[in-house]
DNA sequence: CAATAAATCGAATGACGTTCGTTTAGTGGG
DNA sequence: CCCACTAAACGAACGTCATTCGATTTATTG
């Protein structure tokens, strides 16, 4: 069933499809199981017949990156105040990315792409807080510590659930481990992850501490 | 100049020597410039010997974090007030990975390493906390979501500076583009770099949310 | 002094990203 | 309608990388 060499009929790639089948390949094979072959092979191709199309790995995850960001919605900051723009903002950012587990890792620390789409979300969110009354030089301040807080949530969604268990050692950190138990039992009798936990205490923190800043420049 | 096969007289490598050499290697290198044989020649060795030692390269990165995360002073919390330990402590954390950027990338990503000290910095943390009047089950939450922003705003520190110029786009986001700028005049005449402006914006609003969080529980 | 363990080297392996030449099919100008 | 050109696939090859393994030499232990 092999496709022999010379151009197809009809084009069997694109820049598109190369990056929707990227992600799902990350999400069935984790971020190691992500590689050209793996990728060719998924798409029912040669590795190399890929660079027609893309000019490496990481533009591909570029393209990733976009697909995934472009899931966020940022329309909330034309209608609502500020603050509660913010908070759903930060939610739908979050969600962007959980909804894919295995990228967050890969795509955290890819500079993040100048695209279209992503500029445009840029605008409206620094228009809905101009609008709410922001100095003009403390907006992508603002904007920036709001998407550095989401990015290191994301990463700790992906963190091993063991990663706060001290094993053998507990007994020479007896207050951490009993804090960490503690922090487990109220996740489990909430019915959410631990990391929501963190998410919407940090969230609903820093939100309010953006409102008092606010409040006292006036 | 080279090593005959055999073991040496004294020692050349230990796990520590290791991941001081490798700290070093990625600060002058790079993360790409990162290799096992590079790491090698750097120590006077053979790729191979490493395997005496560690596991991996997986390995040496998280002996490389143990190094970092070692200069991470959390002792301010048997002293000051929570509040002010936070931000204290905050500072330190992300200087300490500030002052190896190109290890950032890679030591994001990576789960955190339930070695002892790590521990013990956690359990200072902890214990700060709870004397500060958080709830038990609050605790890991309100400190993961800090250690997310930090992580969050290490990796923004690393981030490209133009990584907000729109380009040839600039005219499809007005109003992004202009706020780019004004952020860009501060950091300027404020003599200090964008990332910082965010770091402190966004700290100072985490604490006080946090402090109006724990006000309101009583 | 003999046996075992430790620590290095050197060779080999397999996976991976990428490049390049070849092959085939669509496309546009004369 | 033909012919040159481009697009898009294949297949072979390369260099790098992390890792494994056996051989070799030296330290340590009994």
């Amino acid at each position: 069933m092999r496709r022999r060499a010379g151009r197809p009929a009809k084009p069997v790639l694109s820049r598109e499809a190369i990056a929707r089948a990227a992600l799902a390949l990350i999400d069935d094979a984790g971020a190691e199981g992500f590689s050209m072959a793996a990728l060719a092979e998924r798409l029912g191709v040669r590795p190399s017949s890929l660079y027609n199309h893309v000019a490496g790995k990481d533009d591909i995850l570029a393209a990733v990156r976009e697909i995934v960001s472009d899931a966020i919605d940022a329309s909330m900051f034309a209608e609502l105040p500020w603050d509660e723009a913010l908070v759903l903002w930060a939610h739908g950012y979050r969600d962007a990315f959980a909804a894919h587990p295995p990228a967050i890792s890969l795509l955290a620390t890819l500079p993040i792409t100048g695209a279209l789409r992503t500029l445009r979300m840029y605008e409206e969110v620094v228009a809905g807080l101009r609008r709410g009354g922001w100095p003009e030089a403390m907006v992508i301040p603002v904007m920036v510590a709001v998407e550095s807080f989401i990015l290191g949530s994301a990463l700790d969604l992906v963190a091993p659930p063991d990663m706060f268990d001290a094993g053998p050692l507990a007994p020479q950190v007896p207050v951490f481990t009993a804090t960490v138990r503690a922090r487990d039992d109220a996740a489990t009798s909430s019915g959410r992850p631990p990391a929501d936990l963190s998410f919407e205490v940090g969230l609903a923190a820093i939100v309010e501490g953006l409102r008092r800043t606010l409040a006292a420049l006036a």
